[in-house]
DNA sequence: GATGTCTATCTGTCTAGGCGCATAGACTAT
DNA sequence: ATAGTCTATGCGCCTAGACAGATAGACATC
């Protein structure tokens, strides 16, 4: 078929698991998924580009950084499913201490200068924020 | 990690996927499945051993026959998640198919001798129906 | 026992995809 | 242009898993 399957296909890999889960809580740009994962960057970008063929995600440059964000949270469908995907995150140790590791990170001045923007705020108007 | 990967890589897959559906109406035995899926016996087997080995199944012979279940559903995540999965496979139209033609051979006397049981009856108490 | 039915597993083949490493591309700033 | 930073992609290796086909196992009936 059939979406469902790619959907669950892309949810099936720990590291794209982990990468969702920050992206749960607001667009991000690769280095600091990367920081939060302590992976390396090729690896980083290419489930990211996975997560993008799968239209989990979508992506946007600025300057010479590349920010995702969760995609389509609009469509009833999809919110649902991240709805869904934050509850049982709520139970996952691995992921409640990559959210950690990423709040620390932003507060202490990561790659991303911007302010905090929680999820449920990108969730209502879908407007990011700028880096400059 | 994590049971949560686990879980999405059995639902990464359509003939799992169809099957999980067919499960959520009620315990099936094998060659029902395999009669709606209209696929190998051998294939049939395999995914669900693939289901079991991810937790997502119970088996329990009766006879020559092989009858299989959704596992856990008193737990509360598994629970969410079929509830979640019964959603999503609402707008899926392979599936919806193939719940027709479940029910249509349970009916007109399919391999399963026994009546037709709902989910939410299993859900409630896991006895499971006799086929004799 | 022998036979028939239903189910599981074994063998081999093929493809998707995960990773490391190197390199290329995009952009900025000087 | 040149250098520096961030990101994407190409290549090679390896494993998981999807399938077909053959065979083995479990069970009932005769």
């Amino acid at each position: 078929m059939m979406e469902v399957e790619t959907v669950f296909k892309a949810l099936g890999d720990t590291n794209r698991l982990r990468i969702v889960n920050l992206l749960l809580h607001g667009e991000l740009c690769v280095c600091d998924i990367q920081y939060v994962l302590e992976n390396s960057q090729p690896n980083i970008s290419r489930h990211l580009a996975y997560l993008k063929r799968s239209e989990m995600v979508l992506d946007r440059r600025d300057g010479y950084r590349v920010f995702y964000r969760l995609a389509n949270v609009k469509k009833s469908e999809k919110k649902r499913l991240f709805e869904f995907l934050r509850r049982i995150f709520e139970s996952e140790a691995q992921l409640n201490q990559d959210t950690q590791r990423l709040k620390k990170a932003i507060a202490s001045g990561s790659c991303t200068l911007s302010e905090w923007k929680p999820f449920s705020a990108i969730e209502k108007n879908q407007t990011h924020r700028k880096t400059a």
